[in-house]
DNA sequence: TCTGGGGTCCTATAGCCT
DNA sequence: TCTGAGGCTATAGGACCC
């Protein structure tokens, strides 16, 4: 069997910058956007004090506010946390090169070879982190990824929390469907039209019934996780597939000269940091969303894979003129897809 | 009234080819 | 030549993750 550990830091972009000024310490802090609770946002991490009351990530710093008008509203200095992150990396390097990343907050561990029991190396974790950064992170272990990651979340902050098959039935099985892995506020309402509310009454439909409402690949995902099933092995190298940037408006426009001039810098920008990283890529794909949230995208394959700022503006641009424009517009954005490194 | 930005993976559909 | 089955690619959209 897999010792499997996850690594997840505890409220990191508000911790850190609680560490960095000690004056917001034990204050309701919110991270997010511009740190501007008037302008369009939304929060990246509430600090704990912040959460009790009722904020929480995803929602726009505007309700945030509301919900808490004492509370201090910080930008996102993502620059700062990926250097901590960095840092935190390399300590969790030391204990095994059998890393898969999860993010800039996360991290998950194979220590199946290691000699210490994985409870020992998890205290050691958390004790080296907390020496070099300050920062508390909560611990899971199981024998595989899904149920190491559901671990670490069931004690926060700063916990160690161990999960064995037979723990499935009485720690997992109560919970919410919405607390499993892959499953998101859309398949947790269709789940609940069925009467399933919790992970072991989602365990309780067989296979087929399950790839009758999701499909096959989903339903067979959702039938092995709610079981605590995972195989999938840690991923310790990849390679990104696609690039994108996009901006949301302070205010939705109609000008579309604005839009345009908006597109070709975003384009600029997307062609200049992959060529920076020594990639081209192979199709180019502009987004719209309009005033009332509507998402649209228009996608054009290059005659060859291209890292210049030229052909990419310009497929842009012919993307952008096959949209039909008669709503405002509030965000627009431009990705690259199919990366490859030139030779 | 709100609903960011940067990713990944999956599904459906349509066209083309064998 | 017609018809159909599949495979493959391009395209568009949707769900989910941090």
């Amino acid at each position: 069997m897999r010792r499997i550990l996850h690594v997840d830091m505890d409220a990191f972009f508000a911790s850190i910058e609680q560490r960095r000024r000690p004056e917001l310490r034990g204050k309701p802090i919110i991270v997010g956007g511009r740190g501007d609770p008037e302008s369009r946002g939304v929060v990246s991490t509430a600090s704990y004090e912040a959460r009790r009351f009722g904020v929480g990530s995803g929602m726009a710093l505007r309700t945030a506010h509301r919900l808490c008008p004492a509370c201090i509203f910080l930008p996102v200095d993502y620059e700062h946390y990926a250097e901590v992150s960095g840092r935190i990396k390399a300590i969790l390097h030391a204990f095994t090169p059998l890393i898969e990343d999860g993010g800039i907050d996360e991290a998950y561990l194979d220590v199946s070879e290691e000699e210490r029991s994985p409870a020992e190396i998890a205290e050691a974790i958390k004790r080296r982190i907390k020496e070099a950064t300050g920062l508390s992170c909560s611990v899971g272990i199981a024998s595989n990824k899904l149920l190491a990651k559901m671990a670490s979340d069931l004690q926060k902050p700063d916990g160690l929390t161990v999960i064995t098959p037979d723990d499935v039935k009485s720690r997992i099985w109560p919970l919410r469907t919405r607390k499993l892995v892959g499953i998101g506020p859309k398949t947790q309402s269709r789940l609940e039209e069925r009467g399933i509310r919790t992970i072991g009454e989602l365990a309780a439909v067989d296979e087929r019934t399950l790839v009758e409402w999701f499909g096959n690949a989903y339903g067979r995902y959702l039938y092995e996780a709610s079981r605590g099933i995972d195989e999938s092995p840690l991923v310790t190298h990849w390679e990104p597939k696609s690039h994108s940037r996009e901006v949301t408006f302070e205010a939705d426009t109609d000008d579309p000269a604005f839009v345009r001039n908006t597109l070709s810098k975003l384009a600029q920008r997307v062609a200049e940091e992959i060529g920076t990283k020594g990639y081209r890529g192979r199709s180019v794909t502009v987004k719209l969303r309009f005033s009332d949230f509507e998402t649209h995208t228009r996608s054009q394959t290059l005659e060859a894979p291209s890292d210049s700022p030229e052909t990419i503006k310009e497929a842009a641009s012919d993307c952008l003129e096959r949209f039909d424009i008669s709503k405002k517009v509030r965000l627009i954005g431009v990705r690259v897809e199919g990366l490859h490194k030139e030779e």
